[in-house]
DNA sequence: TTAAGTTGTGGAAACGTTTCCAGTGGCGCT
DNA sequence: AGCGCCACTGGAAACGTTTCCACAACTTAA
């Protein structure tokens, strides 16, 4: 019978009948150590299933080699996406990922954050309601721990991996305008936690404003709305006039289209909807939903490399933004010129749209 | 300034004027202490802005307070949802959450359990490739470590919640024969290192031959052919004569009407499709895919607990299947009669399906 | 008044590592 | 032979906690 209890590195000393110091040179390699007793240490350590305690390392060299993460929710497959990107990174490189949710819950985020500084995380990557406004993140960045930020717009201070909202949201208003919409509206769930939010909106409107469009209409939507397509028709109703939809995730996008079909609407003909995010599954509809592609695992992979070159000492400088590219789809189109009062004077426009990749300003 | 170097008990104590274990047991309120210097040794906290190091308690507990979480990749879903409901349940519970994932690779299932293991986890809860077959888990379970599985079917010695994935393809079966299909097909990527996908596979082969029907026939396909519909779409062209199609999940259901309208097939017209796992995006499409809903958060929840429960000493038996439910949608419908050579003859059962939720058996 | 508690206190050990340092012995020089 | 150098070795300190134990100073009961 093995003894229950873990060995630890003075049991395999004992074993090999020599000195802790001598065994974790011969099993760290880190000093010298004669042919004769590096070979007993090492059959010792064979034998008793020794593995090191990352604690009792971690205590002694004030590097925990973990990493920890917080995101809003893993339910979202963007943030899980992201995760696993950095995951990806994370994996050959001897860091471990300590994992936290806030459920888009600002205090929550803080209590996160709180936690992972005292399990002394090496650095934090995370995605916050505001990390503007958080102490203990503040703390962590008095404490000089390395920061990575993902789904941001650069911050001052924080180095942030993000693509760039407003730019985006621009693209869609122009894409709009580009065919002759009007009327648009811009649909969100969660408004006032997300300021990814926030400033896809704010570049919808801006472009929206600069074309001499109307001002879009912002349309908030709640957790039972976006699940319950009868009530997310109810307030579509509400907004007869629009022509098109910009929908602040894929998710919501293709709501919006089970929305409108309750409501008779045909999409695109009398309602184009474009979406965001660029989610694998919006491409295999059977009306490819027109939406702007990103890459939550490069962004991912991008906050941690960061993390890993700050680590490893250099210092990191802010990356510009990640590419987003308007992907065309079958959910947009020409507005209808019998619906609403506006669309009827609209110029007619090309009706080919430039659909390639569209890199962001550095 | 204050020092960049952090701040600890001791600082607390002398700061206070007192000794270590005075402040210790102050600040966990575990012993007793004159108002005086529990006064003065709570003041001195926070002055110094003073946190607990959770490496030193760990070291002098051997409890970390921390589960170690395994699953095959986060940009699945169905995984990524499970994980928030582990989270879900261990976040009011102290614990932390470290997590890994292993690509659907075996040996990579094998180094992150040692990996955390060397990390001294209190729990595991994992999903892997092969759970029976792995060292370093036996070695986990051995040293007496919780253990709970996700999507794993019950196994000699190991708590695991899960749906019994062979009954639920069971249900799948009786569906299509219900309506008359015969020729049918089992659609599944990454079949070899999925016991999931394997079990709904034999589920379903199962039933068909109880029912009299043919085989189904087992169409596996890589990730290249999922996400790209014509790939998928000439391994379809291979099989003209099959009815109906069981994918192993709702992605791949998703991907197989795709490639079906590549081909000019209708569905449910020429090809009817059920995929499984009952992702929330299914309902909203336009035509709502028939699948078997489960539910992974409720599996990871159900996980977390009972982790919690052995954590605290209170010994788990294993839990029933979770259940499942067959979800009717606009995917699923009568054979052809016009298609291929067997739909002819077949029986026209009545056209109302039973959709009500199916408990599963104990 | 003394014995027996009770309460408050701090020193020190232990947890599992790594690393500094001092010590040993062998070797090749002069 | 004497010297320094080198390879090798192990004791001990340190990391940040908690907890055992001993002790002091009271309070209470006889």
């Amino acid at each position: 019978m093995s003894k229950t209890t873990n060995i630890t590195i003075k049991d395999v000393a004992q074993s090999a009948g020599c000195g802790v110091a001598t065994a974790s040179r011969v099993l760290n390699n880190s000093g010298p150590a004669s042919a004769d007793v590096r070979e007993r240490v090492e059959r010792a350590a064979r034998e008793l299933g020794f593995s090191f305690s990352a604690i009792g390392r971690a205590l002694q060299s004030r590097r925990s080699m973990t990493v920890g993460c917080l995101v809003p929710s893993l339910a979202n497959p963007v943030f899980a996406e992201a995760v696993q990107g950095v995951q990806a990174v994370l994996l050959g490189s001897g860091y471990q990922m300590l994992i936290s949710c806030s459920n888009y819950d600002a205090a929550a985020d803080d209590a996160a954050i709180e936690m992972l500084l005292a399990k002394k995380t090496d650095a934090l990557v995370t995605t916050m309601v505001d990390p503007d406004r958080s102490p203990a993140l503040r703390l962590a960045k008095k404490r000089g721990i390395p920061i990575s930020l993902m789904f941001h717009d650069p911050l001052d201070g924080f180095i942030t991996s993000y693509v760039d909202n407003f730019e985006a949201a621009k693209e869609v208003a122009r894409q709009f305008a580009g065919l002759g919409h009007r009327r648009t509206g811009f649909l969100a769930l969660r408004f006032s936690t997300s300021d990814r939010s926030r400033n896809r909106y704010a570049g919808f409107h801006s472009e929206c404003r600069t074309r001499g469009l109307p001002d879009p209409v912002l349309i908030e939507i709640g957790e039972a709305e976006a699940n319950q397509p009868d009530l997310l028709a109810a307030i579509l109703a509400q907004h007869p006039a629009l022509t098109a939809i910009f929908a602040s995730n894929d998710f919501l996008a293709i709501a919006v289209q089970k929305a409108a079909r309750l409501l008779g609407w045909r999409v695109p003909q009398d309602l184009s909807v474009v979406g965001f995010d660029g989610i694998e599954i919006g491409r295999l509809l059977e009306k490819p939903l027109a939406t702007i592609e990103t890459s939550p695992e490069a962004m991912g992979r991008q906050a941690a490399s960061s993390l890993l070159t700050m680590l490893q000492g250099g210092d990191t400088v802010q990356l510009p933004a990640l590419p987003f590219a308007f992907r065309a789809g079958a959910t947009l189109a020409l507005p209808n010129p019998e619906n609403g009062d506006d669309g009827r004077g609209a110029t007619r426009p090309s009706p080919d749209l430039p659909a390639e990749p569209h890199a962001q300003q550095g």
